[in-house]
DNA sequence: ATCCTCAGGATTTTCGAAAATCATTGACTC
DNA sequence: GAGTCAATGATTTTCGAAAATCCTGAGGAT
């Protein structure tokens, strides 16, 4: 038996669909962009087949939109929908960081905290930021909220929070103002935490909430600048 | 421009999709069964580029799983996922319902009626209850629950709560017991309904969970003996 | 007897081209 | 000039077969 994680044997479907879903995630792909076979055929080189399994999960997902005959595109960004994302979060992610609370160990415990080291020492940039860095403190963003949740106990509910926040993720990613509330929320999640660690329930969700709030407030502003 | 509401210029892909998701639906693919293209080609008379992104899309929504270059197969039930929808189903459905009281008008008021009246319509059966009066019952019985929430103002949690309540729908497909909680489940139906329409959303949430409550018990114990 | 190796067959996965559909352009009528 | 219609080009959708991978079981070595 091999010690290795993974002997990796892959389709190249998967390969295309984390591919698409990243350049989605990461903004070169935007919202509204048509995604022609051509043009990810030859990003992805690989013929139509995979590509079009590809493009049927993430839309299943709602990364993306089809329209019969007449293609796939990258999932238009409303304030709206903003809204709906923040209200849904509220309620699936503060009930799964209640149930945490209420049920995990202290393996629980040192995986919060090692996730937050993780993401106060990402080194804080500017404006021209590189991507790398920008790409990095996303990661253990969501790295550090996923393990505030993981002991909820319910797999389904986690799955739930997962999607939400990556659509919450393409929000933030579109907003410049992104690096001015880097500052900010250093303060908030250092509060989730400490309530959280605390077994604190009710406060750790208000903190929860107001940092949802606060989030979504700062991207509010962004989107009525730009008309969007 | 066309007064009909679709010309319905679909594709293949869609009606592969239709067609096995209701093959798993009422149980004629059973929970752990082995997906072959070529029976599954067969089945929907197409090659096997459609039938593959179907069962992505299936997939991506839980009712299909995939092992690379092993094929896809329905997706098992266990009594610990019927637990787990049932606890979701409560978050989300019962936040649902009570926005729908809250925000609802007279058009909700009467799309609900006119759902509760369809659904008490349905000629009772029994054991040998043909399988079209079944399938009748349970599609007015998702549009009766669908209807409860439908003023929600939420699409994600429309579309959340929708994909919880087909899952659910499958564990109630393979129980025996169906049809003996019919009755019950009428009278858990109109208090439902009276409670959301004398617009008492704490009462109404709790007629909810006590609806669901039940029906998992029944379902769970219908599955210890099983044994599954 | 147990384990390993390796064909043979079954099945999934991918390809490249054909068929079907949509968008655009330009001619033609009213 | 506005609107209709057909032909054309671009793109999606589907097909049928080839390539890659997995499963099974027989044969041989330890």
């Amino acid at each position: 038996m091999s010690i290795l994680p993974k002997p990796a044997a892959r389709t190249l479907a998967s390969d295309a669909y984390e591919r698409i879903r990243a350049e989605i995630q990461t903004g070169r792909f935007r919202p509204g962009d048509r995604l022609r076979f051509a043009e990810l055929q030859a990003l992805c080189a690989m013929s139509v087949t995979p590509v079009r399994e590809a493009l049927a999960r993430l839309t299943a997902e709602g990364f993306t939109s089809l329209d019969d005959h007449r293609g796939y595109s990258v999932a238009q960004l409303s304030l709206s929908e903003l809204r709906d994302i923040t209200a849904n979060r509220k309620l699936c992610e503060g009930e799964a960081l209640r149930l945490s609370i209420e049920r995990g160990d202290a393996q629980w415990e040192a995986a919060v905290i090692a996730a937050h080291h993780l993401l106060v020492r990402v080194p804080q940039g500017r404006e021209d930021m590189p991507s790398a860095i920008r790409d990095d403190w996303d990661a253990r963003h969501a790295a550090f909220h996923r393990a505030l949740i993981a002991a909820c106990g319910s797999p389904i509910l986690l799955d739930t929070c997962g999607r939400l926040f990556a659509h919450a993720d393409r929000y933030r990613r579109v907003s410049v103002s992104l690096l001015m509330s880097h500052r900010d929320a250093e303060a908030e999640h250092r509060l989730i935490m400490e309530k959280a660690l605390a077994r604190d329930g009710a406060a750790a969700v208000a903190a929860l909430h107001a940092h949802y709030e606060k989030t979504a407030e700062t991207l509010e502003a962004f989107f009525d600048g730009q008309g969007n």
